[in-house]
DNA sequence: GGCGAAATGGTTGACTCTGACTAGTCGGTA
DNA sequence: TACCGACTAGTCAGAGTCAACCATTTCGCC
């Protein structure tokens, strides 16, 4: 399982398929990274990469090629990929490819303790998350067109145009979500409104 | 943000929602989570639960009511939801609910990379994707239906369905991922391929 | 009634992660 | 030319996570 690696940061994963291209050091990797708007995809912090680098080196991954130093700057260590590396970085691809791991969205969480809020309460709150889900689908949307204006291959914007499936969803099962809590027929609205002791919250539009 | 919160652990959003059917000890509630099947929702450890109760207790959101003792047993502490931590709970689950937080699903930090992988590959793992996929919809398929059967309210099967919604999604992006590419009009396959030199994939039944 | 397995209830320690801190360099500008 | 802010480059303490372990008690079953 994803446990089980040696290394279990998904940095890692960007820093070994980074070092396919050619030996850098900690910091050229962490500006490649930014520059390629990696921390959309991966969770980056500027004190893992080192963190991450220094295990990887550990297990065999990567090896310091050569030191150098410019001034009185510290100094770089420029790492190579070794053949272990290679192996890891497409073993550890297979395997997020072809298997789906189990994962814990904070929706997902949230959705499961939903009774706790009143139901006219959520129902603003899913509105609201309704119009800051339109906003990250415009933001995804200019994203991938920006990037193909700017001839990027279609390929390497594939991972926006999986998140905007997702948010799409998303945006169907609130919407469905919404007008099953006022639908009267469901009589979700009802009972959980009286275990809030509060009326029964009603459609849209027609406030009591 | 999330990390602004005293405690950030979800496991402690947890605890705050049950504390407040009733006080409870720590090895309770951990039961009580097992059998609600809340380690779906949310990732579960026995260890983290006692340091959770104890950050909520140091954090003022609940507080130890009674210790008692049976036996040569360790003894067990009843903690207790406060004011502040009802009300935590709710605001916290407001944020969750109002407003999407930037995730990162392994999945995608797999597809932002996927090119590191040759063509050929990444169908066969599709394909595989795509069998797991659907084994794990019919499973959150039959504990929902298992749940209505034995009367549990939908409200509370709605974050299975919410799953469902995102896996059936994932699943149809999968679908036209693998169409885009061993469809030549793209050209995909082909400049993929030849990046790996190896030959172009084909579409599905005609290898070459 | 006795034996092992499972449940109860919790602690520990090794490891990982994160945000904050340090410290040198460079370009502009007042 | 002296200062400021931004960038470069890296380190580190403290918090968090997780798996493994420990010690009792109860339960199933022969």
């Amino acid at each position: 399982m994803a446990t089980k690696r040696k290394v279990g940061n998904l940095l890692a994963l960007a820093v070994l398929s980074y070092l396919t291209q050619r030996p850098m050091h900690p910091y050229e990797l962490s500006r490649t990274l930014r520059d390629n708007d990696d921390a959309r995809s991966i969770r980056y912090n500027h004190g893992s990469l080192y963190m991450v680098v220094g295990q990887l080196a550990k297990a065999g991954f990567i090896a310091a090629q050569e030191t150098n130093r410019e001034g009185q700057r510290p100094e770089r260590t420029v790492y190579a990929l070794t053949d272990a590396g290679r192996a890891e970085l497409r073993d550890w691809l297979r395997e997020l490819v072809g298997a789906p791991q189990h994962e814990y969205p904070q929706f997902v969480a949230a959705l499961s303790l939903i009774g706790a809020l009143p139901p006219s309460e959520v129902l603003a709150l899913l509105a609201r998350r309704l119009d800051l889900l339109a906003d990250t689908r415009d933001e995804i949307r200019r994203l991938i067109d920006d990037g193909l204006a700017q001839g990027v291959p279609e390929l390497f914007l594939v991972e926006e145009q999986y998140r905007l499936a997702l948010l799409d969803a998303e945006v169907s099962f609130v919407e469905s979500f919404r007008a099953r809590i006022t639908d009267p027929a469901t009589g979700w609205g009802r009972m959980w409104a009286e275990f809030h002791h509060e009326p029964a919250p009603e459609p849209e539009g027609h406030p009591t």
